[in-house]
DNA sequence: TCTGGGGTCCTAGGACCC
DNA sequence: TCTGGGGTCCTAGGACCC
């Protein structure tokens, strides 16, 4: 061969990720805000009030008191070091000037319609994951594998950029996009060059642009993976590229192990999944104070309830039925419990999920004060479908379980 | 200064069936 | 009398992600 233009990869595949998204769409509404520390979240978080000058009055981060954790800060709020998942409490230490703004998910959604749209007329073959980003099969979008000058993926680099412009004509925001061989090396890519970024890389950028990240930025890899790998000694990618696989398979499964492996060393065979069905709808709460099942006891029946009626009407509005009914129990202290009930046929209205929901409760040991109360529905089907009831035996068997002790008998 | 709400997937033991 | 192996379902917990 004369010339020596490194193949294009067998597949071409796109994150997309949008720019602190529910800040920047809150930006769009506030423009006053832009460049400062703005951050989205808490419950009982304020609408900002009219003044009679025409004005805005914000509610600031130090007026906060409360549960609630940050949903996302400007980048402004992020060079202070407030980000997601942080408690708003420690967020108003750090920033106490900071502007708080209540989450609007309906807008959220609005513009999240607004630049899947945008893509979905240049590439249709998208991976939904959440709100905000999505993944994007491009390999056989025309022109994406068509060289410009010398550069190979110039078809494609021009592609994705013709992506982030719709995107901007559509919703007035930016994204970062990571172009890769595949789903895990192109999300960690869409995060190199962020805010508005663009990253085209291919497996030959491993070694220089991957291996030197911290093993953290692989997707699948959280804190207790983390944590793990730095106790031994592991911290980058690179070094978790060369570390032997028995070393692996000693402190994590076998199958772990594996997978560790080889997304360090950039291989993922995942395709994009265009379509996907729930696989359980749920509803939670987290009370402003501790409830004890006893003292508390109307107001906690009160909020399980509403929390059944929440799923049952999710569930009709979506159509859908399920079979399998959960509740969830989180403890001062955090200790966090699940109980499951699988009937023997599915159902979608508020009193049989609460009946079900109760009959969990009745095993669980509420002497401990509650923080949390979760109620969800599993096994999932589509009332007009065959098949969604159980196979073998009929009902009647498994409607008991272990008593509770008669005195922490909840509210039902 | 304690840590939201919506999910998915994996593991593991026991029941039960063939 | 002693002891199969595979497969599916149910339940509980936990890691992880957005």
């Amino acid at each position: 061969m004369a010339e020596s233009t490194p193949a294009l990869p067998d597949r071409l595949i796109a994150h997309l990720d949008m720019d602190a998204f529910y800040a920047s769409v809150e930006l769009l509404r506030y423009p006053e805000l832009k460049g400062m520390p703005v951050v989205v979240g808490g419950r009982r978080a304020h609408a900002p009030q009219p003044r009679p000058d025409g004005t805005r009055e914000f509610f600031k981060l130090a007026d906060y008191a409360g549960r609630g954790v940050v949903t996302t800060s400007t980048y402004a709020a992020r060079a202070l070091g407030v980000f997601s998942a942080m408690g708003l409490m420690k967020a108003a230490l750090l920033a106490p000037q900071a502007i708080l703004l209540p989450a609007d998910f309906d807008a959220y959604r609005h513009y999240s319609r607004l630049f899947k749209a945008a893509v979905r007329d240049i590439a249709p073959v998208i991976e939904d994951r959440g709100i905000d980003e999505i993944y994007i099969d491009l390999t056989d979008v025309p022109g994406a594998r068509d060289p410009v000058g010398h550069d190979p993926l110039g078809g494609v680099r021009a592609l994705a950029r013709e992506i982030k412009n719709s995107v901007m004509r559509a919703t007035g925001l930016t994204c970062s996009i990571g172009v890769t061989p595949n789903k895990l090396l192109s999300k960690i890519s869409s995060d190199l060059e962020k805010p508005d970024g663009l990253t085209v890389l291919t497996f030959d950028d491993l070694p220089g642009r991957i291996w030197p990240l911290p093993v953290r930025r692989i997707n699948g890899i959280g804190p207790k993976a983390g944590a793990k790998l730095d106790s031994l000694d592991i911290h980058t990618i690179g070094e978790l590229a060369a570390a032997p696989p028995a070393l692996l398979a000693e402190h994590f499964g076998p199958g772990y192990s594996v997978w560790l492996h080889e997304a360090a060393h950039g291989l993922d065979d995942r395709p994009v999944v265009t379509h996907s069905e729930p696989v359980s709808i749920s509803r939670e709460t987290t009370f402003e104070r501790d409830l004890h099942a006893k003292r508390d006891r109307p107001e906690l029946s009160r909020i399980f309830t509403a929390l059944c009626e929440q799923v049952a009407s999710d569930l009709q509005r979506k159509g859908y039925q399920g079979r399998t009914i959960g509740i969830k129990l989180r403890f001062e202290g955090f200790r966090t419990v699940t109980r499951d009930l699988t009937l023997p046929l599915p159902v979608q209205d508020a009193a049989a999920i609460r009946r079900a929901a109760g009959e969990c409760l009745k095993r669980v040991d509420l002497s401990q004060r509650l923080r949390l109360l979760g109620v969800r529905v599993g096994k999932l089907s589509r009332p007009g479908d065959v098949e969604s009831t159980r196979r073998g035996k009929t009902a009647s068997s498994n409607a008991t379980a272990g008593p509770a002790p008669e005195n922490l008998r909840l509210f039902n």
